[in-house]
RNA sequence: GGCCAUGUGGCGGAGUGGUGACGCAGCGGUCUGCAAAACCGCGUACCCCGGUUCAAUUCCGGGCGUGGCCUCCA
């Protein structure tokens, strides 16, 4: 088995990864944080880190991962979208977390083993806040309590920053009433009208940060062995994040971190402030969950990657032929699909293996499927078809079965109506009336319909 | 300005000190009543300028281009 090589953004290196404990590897993931619908950048991690995942569950067995992702359930936005929409804050929340569930499981991901919610944590993060102010790592002011970067002096080793950097680049104005201007929130003091809860600096909320130190001190451990999330949370999120854990417990925080790149549209950033997003919620009406984790797969998690209709069209047309390469193997090795135990190819496990190489290990597929349609003897077939799909598996795709894939769109009705031209077609071509056949199969195209003339008769599939 | 990435054929996108990525699209062929699907074959790709080397797309230096981060955006 190859050994996993992850490039942890602490070390700005590939590092081979070996776990603490072999039978508990932990895993968080940097969550949402639900006031709307998530948009295909914000699955960008998800898709990449469930790969992961998966790779770490065949590697260790998936009893000995604890994977969690967060839910951010308080904060400014939050609190503003409620009050714009009246929806009660819990209620919002709790609306938009199953959404955000409902859109990752439709593009293929695992659900994690732990969901925590921040509003479960304040306990939590109030005691991790204490700890800090004993240690003098914090300060409170009227406003809440401050970290106090300089109180830290390795501040900055993640994202490769000195306070020297932060002090040129930070505002002049004094903010708030904190001592310095790169000294961050761990406690929001509740203006009139704010949900709060209570603390030894009177009512408040949490600040941003906290939340996963206070999450992954309690379900994971104080060191975890590896924190991921979009490249953007580098600076300042998990920079602070280590600022807190790391001051309280004088331990690691986490031991990799990996950072995904992002996903632009036409070549920008994509983000909410532009208004150039693709909402996952709109895109699943038009295109199948897989084929947008194939397109988010198509590129190496690390690297920008161009999100546009063009990439889709390639990643449903790539999915087509793997797909269709296994209709023909399951129809010609007449087995159920999906049986026995097959290891997913070495080939594609070993691109998994360095630093979750997805487009290599697509190209694997690709491969492998070229060999299915070559094959002729059904021991083969089967075998191929099963190292083809375990392949698949491992990072969430080929999960369906290729007649649904195929023909999944179709109502009962819409299905029947294009059987009977399909079988009325094939009783032209028996009568020798190609003119009437080849009409019938113009209609059928015309319907999104394509008919393959196979040996042992004609089958049919949407475009 | 500081920091971090990145620049590969029509398009997407891996990788490598010296013959092939892979996929999509395209072209030719086999098959087919004709197609489609599948199979076989086809493309003289590595931003620019130096340097190292027998040999650089791959290493080093410089330049240019692009993207991102620099206090709450995956």
């Amino acid at each position: 088995m190859t050994e996993i090589v992850l490039y942890n953004t602490m070390a700005r290196a590939k590092q081979a990864f070996i776990p603490a404990d072999p039978r508990r590897v932990t895993l968080y993931v940097c969550g949402p944080t639900v006031y709307n619908y998530a948009h295909i950048g914000n699955a960008r991690p998800v898709v990449a880190f469930d790969v992961l995942f998966r790779l770490l569950r065949a590697r260790y067995g998936a009893e000995h991962i604890v994977h969690a992702r967060n839910f951010t359930d308080i904060d400014d936005k939050i609190i503003a979208r409620a009050r714009e929409t009246g929806e009660p804050i819990q209620e919002l929340t709790r609306r938009f977390a199953d959404i955000y569930r409902a859109d990752m499981a439709a593009l293929g991901n695992l659900p994690p083993d732990f969901e925590p919610r921040a509003t479960d944590h304040v306990s939590g993060m109030l005691t991790l806040i204490e700890g800090l102010v004993a240690k003098g790592h914090a300060y409170a002011t009227p406003s809440g309590v401050w970290f106090s970067v300089a109180s830290m002096p390795d501040y900055g080793k993640l994202s490769g920053r000195t306070l020297a950097d932060l002090l040129h680049g930070a505002r002049v104005e004094a903010m708030d009433d904190k001592n310095d201007p790169a000294d961050f929130s761990l406690w929001k003091a509740a203006k009139p009208g704010e949900p709060f809860w209570d603390s030894p600096w009177g009512p408040g909320r949490p600040g941003w940060h906290i939340e996963c130190s206070a999450m992954i001190e309690a379900i994971l451990g104080r060191t975890i062995d590896l924190h991921a999330g979009g490249h953007d949370l580098i600076f300042p999120h998990h920079e602070n994040e280590i600022a807190q854990s790391e001051c309280a417990h004088d331990a690691p925080l986490a031991r990799f971190w990996l950072h995904n790149g992002f996903l632009t549209m036409d070549s920008e950033k994509m983000s909410k402030s532009q208004g150039n997003v693709a909402l996952i919620h709109d895109l699943l009406a038009d295109w199948p969950g897989e084929v947008l984790r194939f397109a988010l797969l198509s590129g190496h998690y690390r690297a920008p990657l161009d999100f546009t209709t063009g990439l889709l069209e390639q990643a449903k047309a790539t999915l087509d032929r793997l797909y269709g390469a296994l209709e023909r193997a399951d129809a010609a090795a007449g087995a159920a699909p999906g049986t026995g135990d097959f290891a997913p190819s070495p080939e594609i496990w070993a691109a998994l293996a360095d630093d979750l190489n997805s487009p290599e290990a697509l190209a694997g597929l690709s491969g492998l499927a070229a060999s299915l349609n070559k094959a002729r003897i059904p021991a083969e077939i089967t075998e191929i078809a099963g190292q083809l799909r375990a392949s698949g598996e491992m990072m969430g795709l080929l999960g369906a079965d290729p007649a649904h894939w195929f023909r999944a769109k179709a109502g009962d009705g819409d299905s029947d109506a294009i059987e009977a031209l399909v079988a009325a077609r094939t009783a032209a071509r028996a009568a020798r009336n190609w003119a009437e056949a080849d009409r019938l199969r113009d209609q059928l195209n015309a319907a999104g319909v394509e008919v393959l003339d196979g040996a042992g008769g004609s089958s049919w599939r949407r475009r």
